[in-house]
DNA sequence: GTGCAATTTTGACACTGTCAAGATAATTTT
DNA sequence: AAAATTATCTTGACAGTGTCAAAATTGCAC
């Protein structure tokens, strides 16, 4: 009887079972996310969940969807600095990959596998990577103008593959086949390099 | 009673159980790979694999393994071709990702989280990994010596950047974020000119 | 043939996602 | 305020999973 939305038992389940959810993938995995070890955490039976979430595909895409957000926000606020436009990329890629390695669990349902081929993505889902995909293309266009970015081709192709490029580095460190965070750094400032219009200054 | 091996009730388990997995996971993924629906498949009770392999992770490191031999034999034997070193390193990067597509299912399991985040690589396998990686970070140096690839680090890290933006690239298609194969192969073209030392050649 | 070791099976346990049906509380309608 | 309706949650159930322990089967060496 306080606030907007209210629950008769449980005051907002849609709310607890999201921030749960995030908080076992998190700190457990998202292997060792379960639909009833969720609800047990939450207080609450087995299948109450299902009431708020079509099935477990949802919930995920539901976190996914969230991480856009979080990420967009992140991202976007940098873009709209008043730095070079050299300096803003390079904070542009450090910040891409602090995210991607700090919410590492998020960012593989937000990219990985689990919700785009064995899963399948929500509508929503599906229009939030558009928009968070669309605002790096606009961005890749300055970038160009900027002479930062190379003008070989379309701001679509290039953003494409500088996406992959960023993408392809922190897949190495969130699934495992990198691990030592030393090397990170020094390989994020070599892909800076390639990346650049001019890759190859020095011998 | 004929050639090498021979398991009295079957031949050879070992070998079925791969050939049956290597099938299954190719035509329906991974995710849908299970122990008794092998066995079954195979002809065998459910618990009958645990006596040739430890668990199922055991199992895909196992295909993961010939993964990388398949894998191994293609790149290298293409390296040892007697094209310029320019033209040497177009085919790779075609023949990379034309491998990871193909064998998506197998490429995740070599190079995703499956194994090397949520399970854990055996020693063999971890062995085969670090074969193919030399293998490339030799063949990075040749290309450097040739002014294909840039010269602006050493081996090791242009090896390591370049192979996570050819990584990424293959992620994005086998992880079904693009499934447009149309575009792929502008993508590939683009990355290839990012890649070479000298990027930006055009306005 | 007997003994031994390799191989396979049966039974069991604790999990998983999710459906159908029933119970309960809140809200709306009368 | 009472009744009807809806939203929410629970209990029970089913089919599936990985994998362990113990028993059964088979092949081979002696």
């Amino acid at each position: 009887m306080s606030t907007l939305k209210k629950h008769y038992h449980h005051g907002d389940l849609t709310k607890s079972l999201l921030e749960s959810a995030s908080l076992i993938i998190k700190e457990q995995g998202t292997e060792s996310l379960s639909m009833r070890k969720l609800a047990d955490t939450v207080g609450v039976s087995r299948t109450a969940p299902y009431h708020h979430f079509k099935d477990k595909n949802a919930l995920l895409c539901a976190l996914a969807e969230q991480g856009f957000c979080e990420q967009e926000k992140i991202l976007y606020s940098l873009i709209k600095q008043d730095h070079t436009a050299e300096e803003c990329f390079k904070k542009y890629v450090h910040a891409y990959l602090e995210y991607a390695l700090l919410h590492n669990e998020t960012y593989d349902l937000m990219y990985g596998r689990t919700i785009w081929k064995a899963g399948s993505p929500s509508p929503s889902l599906k229009a939030a990577s558009k928009r968070t995909f669309k605002i790096w293309i606009d961005w890749v266009e300055e970038l160009q103008q900027h002479k930062v970015l190379p003008s070989n081709n379309t701001p679509l192709r290039i953003g494409q593959t500088t996406w992959a490029s960023l993408h392809g580095l922190a897949r190495l460190f969130i699934d495992g086949i990198y691990l030592d965070q030393a090397d990170l750094s020094e390989m994020i400032e070599q892909m800076i390099k390639n990346l650049r219009q001019e890759s190859s200054t020095s011998a």
